[in-house]
Parts: C-alpha cells; sequence; structure tokens
DNA sequence: CAGTGAGCGAGCTTCCGCTTGACTT
C-alpha cells in the first residue's frame, strides 16, 4: 500500500488535516522553520570556523551564499521526518502558502534529502472539500519565492550582525540593532524626544449648561467675531500662539461666566447631517492586540498566549494572521448567529467582505475568528476568565462585522449671547447596526454623544450654568505596547508572528519599559537610536522595510536577481556605512535642562553638567530629567523611588555563559 | 607556604521569522 507523506507547520493543523485526508496519508508538523543560519558561534560548522566571514552566517564574496545548519532545537522534528520519508513513497510540502511557507518547503527538501516524488501542495481553508482538492492540485516548489525569503533572510542577518557590534563599540557591550527593532525604536525615540520638546500652553475653556428641561453643554467658540484658542492654535516647540485667535485672561475667562449666565442665548444656526460608523472588520493579530489591550487591558504577549490555547483547543482559527478576511462558511455562521440573536434585518442582504489593507500583507490564513461551521456561543465553550473574555471579545466582533453599519444623525447648533458664539454637537442613533453586539472602547465621548433638543433658529434657550476651565495644550502622548504594533503594522515593518517578541526585544535589551501600560523609552534607548540615527540613517528610516518589500516582490517575480540585489544593497551600500560608522559614543541633549548632555562611559549611562558626571538611574524615564533631578543627581542625591517599574527578566541571560566558565574553569585547574 | 583578592585579558554578545513546548519565576 502505497502512503504519501504530508509536512505542514503546525501540529494542531497536521491533526485536523489527517481527518481530511484518512489512511494512506501521513500528515506531520514542521514546527515551523527547521534550518537556519548559525546565530552564534558555537554553531558554525567547523570547516568554516576559521573564515572570517562565517561570523555573518554568510558568504558576501561568494554570490552571498547562506551557510544554514539545523539548530539543536530542530535536530528532533528533522529526525522523525527522516523516519516518516522513509516509510512514504510520496511527500506534499503543504506548509503555509507565503514566503516563508514556500522557504520551509525548500529547507525541508534539502534537510531530509528529497530527491524526486515530493511537491507543493498549498491551500487558504481548512475544510475537507478544500484540503482533498489541494492533495491533488500540487505544483512544484517555486524556486524565486523561495530565492525572495533568503534575500530577507541575509539582509536581516547582515543588518542585524553587521551593525549591532557598533553599539558594542560605542555604548555598550550586548546591545543589537536590526531593520525591524531600530525601526521600532526610532518610531518611539522620536515621540518621547517630541513629548520632551513640548511646551504646553494654557488657555481657557468656556462652557454653558443650557435647556428647558434636558441639559446640553455648548462651549464658547468666540467673541465678538475672534475665535478663541484651542489647542491647534499653539506652537507646540514654544508653547506661544501661532495664529490671530483669542487667548483669554482668567479675568476675562470670569467675566465671560458671569455675562452668560445673565442672559438667554438665541439659535444662529441648526444643522442636520446623517452620519455613519462602519462595522469593524473581523480581527487579524494586530487588530486582535489593540482591542484586547483596549478592552481587556491584555498586553499583547499575554493576548497570544491566550489566543495559542483558544486555537490549540478548537475554540478559534490560526492567530499569527494579516489577513481580515472571512471564509464563505464563517460569513454564513456570522450572520447567522446576528440573525438568530437581532433578527432578519441586522445584517445587509449582500455578506460584507473584508481584505487586507496592511502593506506587505500575505494572507496566507483567514481572520481570527470561532472555529468551525457553526460559533459556539461564548456560554457554551466551558472557558473561564481570560481565556473566555478573549474568546468572547472574537465572538462578538466577528459577529459584528456581519452586521449593519451605525447610522445616525449629527446636530450642530450655533447659538450666540451677545457678541459671544457658542456651538454644540449632539448625535442621535438612528439604527444601532453592530453596536448592538460590539462596542468600541472610545475615548472622546461625552459632549460629542449628547442629544440636541430639537429648535428653531431665532429660538431663546435659558442658560442653567456656565464655567471656566484652565486647560493645558497636551504633548503627544505615549505609544502603548499595542499602539506601537499598530503603527509598525501600517509601514509593514514585523509580522503577526513577530509583534509580541518585538517588544520584549526591546525590554530585554533594555531600551523599553512598560510604566502603567505605557512604552516608555529609557535614556540608553534614545542613546541607541541617536548614535543609529547618525550613523545609519537608512536602518532607521521607516520607509526601509517598504522599499525591501518591493524588491523582493520582484525578485519573487523573478524580475530582479537576489546577487545583483545584494550587492547593491550590501557592498556597495550598508557595508560601506558600516566601516565609516563613528567609534565614539554618542550624547544627546536633556531638552529641559540647558547644558546637560546624557551620554554612555564605560557601558554606563551617564548624565554630564558643567563638567561634572553622574550616573544615571536605569529606571528613570527620560522625561522625569528635570533640573532639579539634575541638580540631585550630580551631588550625589538618589532621585525620589517610586513603585520599581517591573523588567521580566535580569539584564542580558547569556547562553554561552556555561560554556565559557566551563573553559574557564578548566584553564584555571591545569 | 597557603589562601585570598585585585587586575588583566580572552571570548562572546547580535538579526528576523516560522512553529511549540520545556524551562524557570
Amino acid at each position: 500500500m502505497s502512503t504519501t507523506l504530508v509536512i505542514v507547520e503546525s501540529p494542531s493543523k497536521a491533526k485536523k488535516i489527517q481527518g481530511y485526508l484518512g489512511s494512506g496519508y501521513t500528515v506531520h508538523a514542521s514546527l515551523g522553520h527547521i534550518r537556519d543560519l548559525p546565530s552564534t558561534k558555537a554553531e558554525i560548522p567547523e570547516k568554516y570556523a576559521s573564515e572570517a566571514w562565517a561570523r555573518l552566517g554568510v558568504h558576501v564574496s561568494d554570490g552571498f551564499k547562506p551557510i544554514y545548519i539545523v539548530p539543536a532545537g530542530k535536530k528532533k522534528v528533522v529526525s522523525e521526518l527522516r523516519a516518516l520519508v522513509k516509510k512514504a513513497d510520496r511527500v506534499l510540502l503543504a506548509t503555509d502558502p507565503d514566503r516563508e511557507g514556500e522557504a520551509i518547503a525548500w529547507h525541508l527538501v534539502a534537510a531530509l534529502g528529497l530527491k524526486s516524488g515530493f511537491e507543493r501542495m498549498t491551500f487558504h481553508e481548512i475544510t475537507k472539500e478544500a484540503i482533498q482538492a489541494a492533495a491533488q492540485h500540487t505544483r512544484p516548489i517555486d524556486y524565486a519565492l523561495v530565492g525572495a525569503q533568503e534575500s530577507r533572510r541575509i539582509i536581516d542577518r547582515l543588518l542585524g550582525y553587521g551593525v549591532s557590534p557598533l553599539l558594542w563599540n560605542s555604548i555598550s557591550s550586548g546591545l543589537s540593532a536590526g531593520r525591524v527593532q531600530s525601526a521600532a525604536l526610532a518610531a518611539l525615540a522620536h515621540r518621547e524626544q517630541a513629548r520632551m520638546a513640548h511646551v504646553s500652553a494654557p488657555y481657557w475653556r468656556v462652557t454653558a449648561q443650557i435647556g428647558n428641561q434636558k441639559l446640553f453643554t455648548a462651549t464658547v467658540l468666540g467673541v465678538s467675531g475672534q475665535r478663541l484658542a484651542t489647542p491647534k492654535d499653539f506652537d507646540p516647540a514654544t508653547g506661544q500662539l501661532k495664529t490671530d485667535a483669542l487667548v483669554l485672561t482668567a479675568e476675562q475667562a470670569g467675566q465671560l461666566v458671569t455675562f452668560l449666565k445673565a442672559r438667554p442665548v438665541t439659535v444662529l444656526s441648526t444643522e442636520c447631517v446623517p452620519y455613519s460608523t462602519k462595522s469593524p472588520a473581523p480581527f487579524t493579530t494586530s487588530t486582535l492586540q489593540q482591542e484586547a489591550s483596549k478592552a481587556l487591558k491584555l498586553s499583547p504577549k499575554q493576548s497570544m498566549d491566550l489566543a495559542q490555547k483558544l486555537y490549540e483547543g478548537g475554540h478559534i482559527t490560526y492567530m499569527r494572521t494579516d489577513s481580515p478576511s472571512l471564509s464563505d462558511e464563517a460569513t454564513a455562521a456570522a450572520r447567522a448567529v446576528a440573525v438568530a440573536a437581532f433578527g432578519q434585518g441586522a445584517v445587509p442582504s449582500n455578506p460584507r467582505t473584508y481584505a487586507a489593507k496592511a502593506k506587505n500583507a500575505q494572507e496566507a490564513h483567514e481572520a481570527i475568528r470561532p472555529s468551525g461551521k457553526v460559533f459556539k456561543a461564548p456560554e457554551t465553550t466551558g472557558l473561564a476568565s481570560d481565556e473566555l473574555a478573549l474568546y468572547d471579545l472574537i465572538y462578538r466582533r466577528t459577529v459584528a462585522s456581519q452586521m449593519l453599519d451605525l447610522t445616525g444623525m449629527k446636530t450642530t447648533l450655533i447659538l450666540k449671547a451677545g457678541a459671544v458664539q457658542l456651538g454644540a454637537i449632539g448625535r442621535t442613533v438612528t439604527e444601532p447596526g453592530f453596536t448592538r453586539l460590539y462596542q468600541d472602547v472610545q475615548e472622546g465621548e461625552g459632549e460629542e454623544s449628547q442629544v440636541l433638543p430639537d429648535v428653531q433658529q431665532g429660538a431663546a434657550l435659558p442658560v442653567r450654568d456656565a464655567k471656566a476651565e484652565e486647560k493645558k495644550t497636551p504633548a503627544p502622548g505615549r505609544f502603548t505596547e499595542a499602539s506601537l504594533v499598530r503603527a509598525l503594522e501600517k509601514v509593514g515593518v514585523g509580522r503577526p508572528s513577530t509583534y509580541a517578541s518585538i517588544l520584549s526585544t526591546l525590554d530585554h535589551r533594555g531600551y523599553t519599559r512598560v510604566v502603567k501600560r505605557q512604552l516608555t523609552v529609557t535614556w540608553l534607548g534614545l542613546l541607541v537610536s541617536a548614535y543609529l540615527a547618525q550613523a545609519c540613517a537608512d536602518l532607521v528610516d521607516v520607509q526601509f522595510t517598504a522599499h525591501m518589500e518591493a524588491e523582493l516582490d520582484q525578485i519573487a517575480e523573478g524580475a530582479l536577481k537576489r546577487e545583483a540585489y545584494l550587492t547593491r544593497f550590501w557592498s556597495e551600500g550598508f557595508a560601506r556605512t558600516i566601516a565609516q560608522a563613528p567609534q565614539r559614543a554618542p550624547s544627546v541633549p536633556v531638552p529641559r535642562v540647558p547644558g546637560a548632555v546624557v551620554t554612555v562611559r564605560a557601558g554606563e549611562v551617564i548624565l554630564v553638567m558643567n563638567g561634572r558626571t553622574a550616573p544615571l538611574p536605569v529606571d528613570l524615564v527620560p522625561d522625569e530629567l528635570t533640573p532639579e533631578v539634575a541638580a540631585d543627581l550630580l551631588v550625589g542625591k538618589a532621585p525620589p523611588k517610586r513603585p520599581a517599574a517591573k523588567r521580566s527578566t535580569a539584564p542580558r541571560k547569556k547562553s554561552g555563559k556555561t560554556s565559557s566558565t566551563r573553559a574557564t574553569r578548566k584553564k584555571s585547574t591545569t
């Protein structure tokens, strides 16, 4: 009897597919990649160990030939697969239908020593029909696509292992740089610098409570035809007014309140326009992380760990995806839930479809959704606590994606009291649509969602109360872990499988800290970012990945040769930049402390001011370095303690440590 | 003379992306 070995990436997928293909097929998982460039010196094969180029794992001057090894953790799965290959007379490489999957298929051919009798099998849906059809309609491996993946891998290696040593030289041993992490760090550093440079300006906001029965809030827009200043009217760098808007003094604000309380307002104009809010798309990895962060206060890592459990338990589809699209069966299931709960009118007559808008999306999987042809209601899953909460979020989001848009009317009233002009905005909902099931957690609600009375032009309304509040123009907000992921996804940096790990890399290197769910950058992070911006400007350019992707697409289409691209990119580009990079420690100014700079000496981050130096505490967030704190540090006083920001692990655990201590011990005993 | 400790030098670190368990905390 003949048997066919089918190799997929994930074990839960293997189990399901085995059921659909039945006897005659053996389905086994590769657990992702099975070969890679050597990551440490110890992994370099002996025959290359003495070669200088082997440090990179890529023979640059010999056509950028990579050295591939089977990492220690993957030896077991490779030998299992080898044994299965022996028993099979045909192998179907059913890894994911994307660039990385194509490469895994090719690595399997190489690592398992397949000579013939192998084919590539791809599918976008795990249903019995789709799988059986896919097993019949196989194709050869797409070597151009594999070449694009190898180019991506080589670029990331050359950049990462080429640039990181510059940091060891100029800043501190063990630091790292890379295409993805350095772009993420640059975004954080840029935002933190804008915050530090921000000069806030005070302004007054005057509001009145108006109405006969139900009161509504109106805001003073202007006086005698001159507009009242709002945050947009100030230059964030100086705090100075940059338009001709009116900034009230405290006294004027008080007078305005008294004036308003003393007389009714008349309606100058009313405007009523329809508005709508589109149903949200089903979850991708990135949007799941954002919503779980807002609604459930989970970090991206926590969300992914929970989603992994839900996936393994058969509750949801695959959780690492960049596609918001639903299969036909899932669309029908979502509509069925909506109709059962809210009636036939809850869904549009034509099912909604969603396509990826993220750059660089590969769409190998469908959206994250409840599994199966019929969605299990959350309360019938047997799940509890956080797992239940996350499943419930996914369930409601998926069903909501198939429901009607929210529609309503937006009303704007313009009012006047003497020379004072006021405005009020209100909304009424005519069709709640998807919001019956799924409410976005939104900021900036309040006044915008009030209901305004139905009044005519020229009508007079009593003012019940008025007040003036002193406000300050806000500094740009910090990223959260989830909002950084969203920002990276938007420019195509990182992949669903790496979003959570990018954050942990930044944390482990000491570049960032999470403080009260906000992602803050440390002084070390600012120094590294400043150094890279100066030494390797291309690396921190947000467009870098987008440009790379465009070239990789050309390689995949056969329009560009791998070696030509890598030569232009590396030998004629980054290799030169790296050779010319400065070897000095970077220093960055402290915006609010004139004459002070932060730099690094002997691997330690220090503050330098007036010829004196002081080490900076690791947990001192950059914008907490005020003139007072700086003065205290320089006379050796510790800054005021606050609850320590937790760091997940001790700095830099070294995997090579055991072998090096063993070597030292051996030497000392001889 | 044995035991201790300061000081020195050698060697290593590092990337991104695809998967789970096997480890600690």
